[in-house]
DNA sequence: TTTTAACTACTAAGAACTTAGTAGACATCC
DNA sequence: GGATGTCTACTAAGTTCTTAGTAGTTAAAA
């Protein structure tokens, strides 16, 4: 079941749904804390932006005892893979082979990632 | 020699970039004409926009006899290497090897091109 | 040489994004 | 029960993005 996102996360939203798919449940306060370190907010940014990532469908929220609760609904795997969906239309030309060369290149693979992939070609080899 | 990009570009600059990257050196009105079966756009719509997209450094301009002609300063594979880099700090957390398989998963390969990464993959290997 | 066409620079207006404040609701503490 | 703190909803202001028009310049045409 993949869902389709319509839009890509802007620089502001980004950091707060990486905070939310870390954390799992959580209220504003918690991703407020948690992006902290990297960048101050005020609560009240932070509740807007998630309000509008409610809006959005990357969010889901419910009332809790005390504050509102949230949870991704688009988790990262499903938003890694529309981005890297959307970088082979838009930037690679649909040239996925391309793309994977050019991540090899600026990746920072171990022996033991290497042999991963290498494993996962050979299974996809056997379709 | 890696050019440092500091902010990627919007979805209204993608399309002019890749239409100049298609055509190398070229005009204002090469580029409207280029864009236009995807999306109609008036002649200073797309000239605005690459004027902003030379403020950002990614394209350069000299007059010509008539028009201004312009180039790309960040080739296609620069923007490339960086919007992948952009994905794997911000989406993927930084696991190159996640990102590579995620994209495996999404890609549609031929034995040619899974035979062309393993190659590279090989070369990689013996670094 | 006047008119016309193509082009650039400047300006503008609406939309979306970013950040945060204020007011009101609800619970908690003296 | 009034004061205090926390939380949501609404509002707002500044910035960037998106799209395009107008004015002025240069070249071409008549």
């Amino acid at each position: 079941m993949k869902k389709k996102i319509e839009r890509s996360l802007t620089e502001a939203e980004l950091p707060l749904m990486n905070a939310v798919w870390e954390l799992g449940t959580c209220t504003v306060k918690d991703v407020q804390t948690r992006v902290a370190s990297e960048k101050e907010l005020a609560y009240t940014s932070v509740a807007t932006i998630m309000k509008i990532l409610e809006t959005k469908g990357f969010l889901k929220s419910f009332k809790s005892d005390k504050a509102h609760v949230y949870e991704a609904i688009i988790s990262r795997e499903e938003y890694g893979a529309h981005s890297l969906d959307h970088l082979a239309d838009n930037v690679f030309e649909g040239d996925h082979s391309q793309m994977v060369m050019r991540l090899l290149d600026i990746a920072n693979l171990s022996q033991k990632d290497l042999d991963a992939i290498r494993k996962a070609l050979n299974s996809r080899q056997a379709q």
